[in-house]
RNA sequence: GGCCCGUUGGUCAAGCGGUUAAGACACGGCCCUUUCACGGCUGUAACAUGGGUUCGAUUCCCGUACGGGUCACCA
């Protein structure tokens, strides 16, 4: 090998080195971490090119428990993969910190708003060229890189003659034309300006198999790598692969954590950490989360493209807590989660000791049901004050109007919010804040109407003369007893059985029962058949509307 | 098409050679109950398929079918 040539293509390709550079410098600008030896150090890498998907949030709420959960020390960090300038979207990284910061999930170091925070940064990678260009020399000066120069139009005609041979798509073997090209020639192709990317060498034999242990999935045997595959895009920014084992070798990663996606790239990446001479992390490839489509109710994979709708944003429109989606996502994680919040039911999710071998391999579905249950167990456990704040925090960016009729008079709402919550078996009345509005409507005049609901075994005239009736013994110092006692009354005058036993036992022996009673009163307060314990209800409300109810219908 | 991953009730999901095959959600019934919700009890319902290996396979191996991923100068 005739290093001097070689020595000249890489000053050719970076002019921006200096003897200094070497891969040497990196490995003491960026030690290893001397953390504890249980400590973990795992990342999320998005790249900014659109909205987050709840599979992001899934990575990264899998990388957070990962790092926080195994050692008091681990370091969970943010990488802006933003290697592909042409599909970055404007304000995508602000809206990825924002997200996530509003899922309750923080960094220790990476990208923030206002540049970098730790000190194994750049973490943004179109900012860490230099560190890549190190690193590539190294593999060029070994002879594991090289200069390609094929235009689009010379890979699209391999990959055709290739689909007509039925052969292995790819840049590889004969069709890895410039992989022995004379290092004067591609000195001369450079020099005369033409456009090129780098290239790994790949030493691997397809026919030989490569190993491989990942701590979900557990053994695994690929065909080794025998593609060519790029480093380096002709303009000098990495590809994925890359820039993955130079950063997380450099960033110190323990952990790779990314998506089973990975998995068919894995072989890839093995021969490059190796030929690197870099310790290999170790690897947790997830399943990937389906999703939800809310207007079929089926379910499917989650795909970027396909799915614009399945953003996180859908969960802030639709008023999730931030908390149920978390939750939901916990049990998804990990399958013992929820048994052990059933037995550690006021315990932060954090409490809980998070495990990557404990993470399902064969693709977790979004269950929209079940989701809802966890949400509204959620909701339900919440004082009457958190879940005021949070109807009107979702009402002021969704619906404004409703939004002031509960800051108009906050007690109010309060106080009809707080109903049946806060005891041992709390109300499961709603899974998110925009399902709050209707349940809650018949509280205010301008909401209210009235279903035509009442019993139709009770004549109308007799209703309208029990609702008269009830206006004048109807007393707001009642206590439920009390309350109660009056209903009784009117119903035993007016004919209606108080004695629900013997009216189940034979209810034709009975005009009606109290139910029927207590039903008039109900859909003249509220409009509706259902409702919570009446008696609450009317006192929430005030004498005066429900006066005004009452006689609307007498 | 090549390579890889997967397939347990309606849904999610335990299980890792011998179990009456957990649990959750959903659904049905009963109880509680002035309605609804909650809660309690209870019921219906599953190892994709064909071959092996084994005294014994949901569990291990091979094939088939089905689903998914990937095969870019995207990540």
């Amino acid at each position: 090998m005739d290093t001097t040539k070689l020595l000249k293509l890489a000053s050719l390709m970076f002019p921006e080195l200096t003897d200094a550079d070497t891969v040497e410098s990196l490995e003491a600008m960026f030690p290893e971490r001397g953390l504890s030896e249980n400590a973990k150090v795992t990342r999320i890498a998005p790249s900014p090119t659109g909205s987050m998907h709840l599979g992001n949030l899934y990575g990264a709420l899998a990388d957070e428990r990962i790092a926080h959960s195994a050692a008091d020390d681990g370091v969970f960090y943010l990488r802006i993969e933003n290697t592909d300038d042409k599909r970055e979207v404007p304000g995508a990284v602000e809206k990825i910190i924002k997200y996530l910061g509003a899922f309750g999930i923080s960094f220790d170091e990476g990208a923030t708003n206002d540049g970098d925070m730790g000190n194994y940064g750049p973490y943004r990678q179109r900012d860490r060229a230099k560190i890549y260009h190190i690193v590539a020399r190294k593999l060029i000066l070994e002879g594991r890189a090289y200069p390609c120069f094929c235009s689009e139009a010379d890979l699209e005609n391999a990959h055709k003659m290739q689909e007509e041979n039925k052969e292995n798509f790819g840049y590889y073997g004969k069709y890895a034309v410039h992989r022995d090209m004379d290092i004067d020639e591609a000195i001369a192709k450079i020099e005369a300006g033409e456009s090129y990317v780098l290239r790994f060498k790949s030493m691997g034999d397809p026919s030989k198999k490569v190993d491989f242990k990942d701590q979900i999935k557990g053994k695994l045997s690929f065909p080794q790598n025998d593609q060519d595959f790029v480093l380096l895009k002709s303009d000098g920014i990495p590809t994925y692969h890359f820039a993955h084992v130079v950063d997380d070798h450099f960033m110190r990663t323990t952990d790779v954590v990314r998506g089973e996606e990975w998995l068919s790239t894995l072989p890839w990446h093995v021969e490059l950490w190796i030929a690197c001479g870099f310790k290999m992390p170790r690897f947790c490839h997830t399943a990937q989360v389906m999703k939800l489509d809310e207007e079929t109710g089926t379910k499917r994979k989650m795909s970027k493209r396909k799915d614009p709708e399945c953003t996180l944003g859908f969960y802030f429109e639709k008023g999730y807590p931030a908390k149920s989606v978390i939750e939901y996502l916990m049990t998804l994680l990990n399958s013992n989660y929820e048994q052990w919040r059933s037995a550690n039911k006021e315990a932060s999710y954090k409490e809980f000791q998070f495990k990557a071998s404990n993470m399902g391999n064969s693709g977790a579905m979004f269950d929209l049901a079940k989701f809802n249950d966890v949400s509204k167990n959620i909701i339900a456990a919440m004082p009457a004050e958190e879940v005021y704040d949070g109807v009107v925090e979702w009402a002021k960016e969704n619906d404004a109007e409703f939004a002031k009729i509960l800051t108009d008079n906050e007690a109010y709402a309060k106080a009809y919010l707080a109903i049946g919550r806060g005891g041992k078996k709390p109300r499961k009345d709603f899974a998110c804040w925009s399902e709050v509005k209707s349940f809650v409507s018949y509280y205010y005049d301008d909401m209210f109407t009235l279903e035509d609901a009442f019993p139709e075994n009770v004549p109308a005239e007799e209703r309208k003369a029990m609702l008269a009736e009830y206006i004048t013994m109807y007393d707001p110092a009642d206590d439920n007893n009390g309350w109660f006692e009056k209903v009784k009354t009117l119903s035993e005058k007016y004919g209606y059985t108080s004695d629900m036993k013997a009216y189940k036992a034979d209810p034709d022996a009975f005009k009606g029962s109290i139910t029927d009673v207590s039903n008039i009163i109900r859909v003249a307060i509220t409009g509706r058949l259902n409702s919570p314990d009446l008696c609450t209800v009317m006192n929430v409300m005030g004498v005066d509307r429900v006066k005004a109810r009452l006689s609307a219908q007498a």
